[in-house]
DNA sequence: CCCGGAATCGGGGTCACGCCCGATGCTCCA
DNA sequence: TGGAGCATCGGGCGTGACCCCGATTCCGGG
């Protein structure tokens, strides 16, 4: 579905909200790849992908109002050609992860040399997935765990919860005293006890600070 | 007690563990600033500055191995003609603190402009004090909290406790009841409620919630 | 129509938490 | 020889956390 089959320069968009890591890009691999626009937001990426419809997208994970996934899931269906490289300065599991299942073809690092962006970009422009290798481990791993997978994104520990519990299981994890949660859902202490009390034994913890840690490994708080 | 007189370009050792960051500043402020050095690690930007001993470091705030803070220890009083010049992508004010605390003589986050950039380090030169406006209101609040401030450097926070207050402080943070670290440390709870007593006295905190925060904050944990 | 789940409260209790006193022994230093 | 700082304990007290019991109301389904 290529447009051409030549090896040749692929066509680059390139986003980040940081014109002068633009500049260090720019200057890093002009000379193999053709970096054909450029974009310092989420609105302007899309713009700019829609107008340009470049080979690859050098996509910046952390960018305000809503990142590279923001941006991925505006122009993915709409441009299936465009292939995605994920470029960040975090090595973080979340942020790897959130970045690929929002579809990118590859993840890599700010550390990477302009030699071997280069040749990311070769390889996703060409089909290929690309990965830092020590983030190797975390997709494997997301992978591993999100199954074979079918849809089910599977909550099946938080179905357990009624609406109302998993209310006050959120405050709780914040760390609100139980008056705190009673004055907020405009509920009394009592009540708030019988909810915590069962978000607890049904998560099978025995302390707040357990459930806030649970929370925290679930991105919940 | 600077050198020369002449508003001349300031000669300027460029920090920041991204080489391609390094590349897009350099392209950025080439024609204004003369770059004589750069550095991607703590350890190499001790020896770069000591060895080049220039007029104005930038200097990246989260760096591998202690970050700005300790080049800035390490170089500050050896070299006290140096400017530091915080370069950082955070705009978090535990960040702009500590490293304005360190010794940092200004501090602008990467979306500045490349002449902006220029513009701020020939003022730091001069002896000038610079900061982006979004900054302007942390390093006020935090000056005034401070009071005017005789030269107390460190981690007053932290050096505030004694090393046992800390070691249950520790302990407190990650969720360890009294009894537990009682039983860590081979102490009984009363002596825990007294550290703990005197740590959150001294932190001015009143929980364990907010000593846990306190602490994340801080990465201590 | 009655049964069960959900949500709302209450009384009672145990224990941890945080703070207020006090006391002892130790080391370091003026 | 003091005194200051640190670490170690104790009693007591008020409050919150968490659990056990029970109770009521509402609503939807067999």
């Amino acid at each position: 579905m290529t447009t051409p089959s030549l090896p040749a320069q692929p066509t680059v968009v390139l986003v980040d909200d940081h014109a002068m890591f633009r500049a260090g890009v720019r200057a890093e691999i002009a000379d193999t790849i053709d970096i054909v626009g450029e974009a310092g937001s989420v609105a302007e990426a899309i713009a700019t992908i829609r107008r340009l419809k470049p080979a690859v997208v050098l996509l910046d994970v952390h960018l305000p109002d809503g990142g590279g996934p923001a941006v991925l899931a505006a122009v993915l269906d709409e441009l299936p050609a465009v292939r995605f490289l994920a470029l960040s300065v975090s090595d973080a599991a979340e942020d790897v992860i959130s970045v690929i299942r929002a579809g990118a073809r590859g993840y890599v690092t700010k550390t990477i040399s302009g030699p071997d962006l280069s040749a990311a970009i070769h390889r996703v422009a060409e089909g290929d997935v690309v990965f830092s290798p020590r983030l190797a481990g975390f997709v494997l791993d997301a992978f591993r765990d999100a199954g074979p997978g079918p849809v089910a994104p599977v909550d099946s520990e938080l179905d357990q919860l009624t609406p109302r519990e998993q209310e006050v299981m959120r405050l709780l994890a914040r760390g609100y005293s139980y008056r705190e949660i009673g004055g907020e859902l405009f509920i009394s202490i009592k009540t708030v006890e019988t909810h915590a009390s069962n978000v607890l034994r049904k998560l099978q913890l025995s302390s707040r600070h357990q459930l806030t840690r649970w929370a925290a490994d679930r991105r919940i708080v």
